[in-house]
DNA sequence: TATGAATGAGACTTCATTCAT
DNA sequence: TATGAATGAAGTCTCATTCAT
């Protein structure tokens, strides 16, 4: 019995992290939320150790049959819940970046810097769980990726406004300014969220652009 | 005699993380080391998921039993290692500080960026692991505060050049420059690492120092 | 889908000595039952230090998995065979009492000694391995209550028949008589079974008779 | 490596109860009476399951090796607490039965009740542990006696005082006598000490006695 | 003789996953 | 398609006992 993937030594014939089935079908797509909301509900409530199967099932009132139904692991699941939180930062970010496009570099920065934030605060127990629990082992290693579709977005803004910055590698660039403004929100909201009380946001927000602006000039 | 505390009924549920005996003599200590390094070894070349006590005594030659004489839990195993690497890299820092200490900022920066650069090449796999694997969860969350620390050090430093600084928040400053020392550092010898190569660190310090004296002055 | 309880982190530590699920499909009871029976078995075979939890699934046919799944720890286990043996005893002098109840003290007496006895003799190993080898401890400690139990029953027909008896305090008088007669039947199961020979069964119930009757008028 | 005796499978070579070596020289005594103090005051304050060998050691002020240099295995060491305790048990019924050899029975039966209830009172927590927790398995199966010894003390007297008893079956009588004077002081001073109040202990005796000699005579 | 570091069998328990119904 | 009973590998940890020093 028993066709069990052993997953310490690394992938060996992973199953995939895609979810099984397209789930279009209405009832479908209702178990598929309800088990990603689960998901992210325990990750919250009780942590990445206490986000079993069996207790995600129960969770979401389904049979662990059907968790299996439409999801192949474990670590499908725990996946799709960070791709979907990945998803809708991106999804922000994304917006932004379209509106922001032609401002000049300090304004459009002052705008990314205070979408970045916004995102992490969405949903910040649930961004910190998956962030600080969650081993990057395994098939769950290649999953976040969300800077590299930062950088790709903020590359391109930057270049279409390379004349109003210092002559400076792009992808340097680029790598210094969104792992700084990442880093900042995040350790901001997770670690001091004070520096966020309604009134000083603004000044946070003025410092981390003159971080960036005043690198990039 | 031993004056281990055996907890029987009552006592703190958790099986602590503090080491259990002090190793004195000599064959302790080497029971002791070698399990460290045991740890350390299965981290890096199987990951978080791999370590398990059976594991890591095997690794380092030992009974199952002697880890646990030393050892009350796996969690105290890899916080001791956690806690090893972490006092390896803020001794390097703390050096730096003190040689630092009477230098102007910007010559300052440049030099505990370079130290950062190099703490974080010391065993980067290992960093990697116990930054991206280690789950920040149960026992194992309160283990960190390499950035307290740091900030400590470097807020200090700081201080006593506040001539040299704009009007700046002190604590605010020593949060952003920390975290983007840190978070560059990290990204560039694991993510970047074509931004180390030898004839381009200097250019990748450069940068860093500029944002970094850009944004206090 | 299953009602089941997860207890994650917070939670009463002890794993509790109620069944874990109720057994409602065929399949499960049948389980239970065989856990049960196996648990009786190997305590009789081979005493308490043998069974272990591997050891009872395996005697029972089922994997270590399905034991979990209905009884949250051994002591789980070993407390619902002394509930049901406690229980078919009960039931055996409930059912005397009842009959006995217009009876006079002595024939009354009498009977309930042959019904104690009888119950003795129903499966006098298994009783012998839960009175001398199960530690009444921790979460075993509150097991018993036999006699309680059986306190409560004889109290209410000797309160009945207070006319029969000479003044002496209720409780007083049915501790007595309770306690002698478990261990007299007990002692006499197990260390003298000569004295329950045939037709020596008679005598013996004759002097216990005696001794409470005795004692009571 | 490792003799260790496995003991489940009832004993096997078992390595005998004995204390190892007569221990003349006054530092041997010493230690043998620390060991056994340590096991009987854990076992008193955490019960039996916390008597490790480790922690009988430690308690004692001895160390691991010293233990097994006197006592050959952990069976051993609480055999020798039972076997004191009982001889201490016996050592107050002896004396009381020989000081009472030449009164009726009466007067005799009443004494000899007193005395087990004293005796069941000189440690009633280490004698509820002994009774309670010892599982009676393996090599501590046949460590008990009490009662056998009691009898052929009791029998010895009844014997000798024939002619104050009906007609009665001198093995099955002191079978019935020390069974239930036994059980009952158990019983009053365990389960219900009120019983045994200053001023109510007299009329318990009474009873008791009442039991006892109605029953004889 | 005393010490205490080391041993390792084996106990209990969890949980991802399967599959008969 | 849904259900949930069953599986069993594997993990953590204890403790009686040995033996080199």
């Amino acid at each position: 019995m028993s066709t069990r993937i052993r997953k310490s030594q690394a992938a060996s014939r992973a199953p995939a992290l895609e979810p099984r089935k397209r789930a279009v079908q209405e009832r479908s797509r209702a178990t598929v939320d309800a088990l990603l909301e689960a998901t992210a509900r325990i990750l919250v409530k009780d942590g990445f150790e206490a986000a079993s199967t069996n207790r995600i099932a129960a969770e979401a009132g389904v049979s662990i049959g059907s968790l299996y139904q439409y999801f192949p692991s474990k670590e499908s699941l725990v996946a799709a819940v960070i791709e979907r939180h990945k998803q809708d930062m991106l999804d922000m970010l994304r917006a932004e970046i379209v509106r922001v496009e032609k401002m000049p570099v300090e304004q459009a920065m002052r705008e990314l810097i205070a979408v970045t934030i916004r995102a992490h605060r969405v949903d910040p127990q649930l961004h910190r769980v998956l962030v600080e629990q969650i081993p990057r082992t395994g098939r769950l290693a290649e999953v976040d990726g969300f800077d590299s579709e930062a950088h790709a977005m903020v590359r391109n803004y930057l270049e279409s406004h390379q004349d109003e910055l210092r002559g400076v590698d792009l992808d340097l660039a680029t790598f210094v300014c969104v792992s700084c403004v990442e880093t900042l929100s995040h350790g901001a909201v997770l670690r001091h969220p004070r520096l966020l009380a309604n009134h000083k946001v603004e000044t946070f927000i003025d410092e981390v652009t003159r971080l960036v602006t005043g690198y990039l000039r």
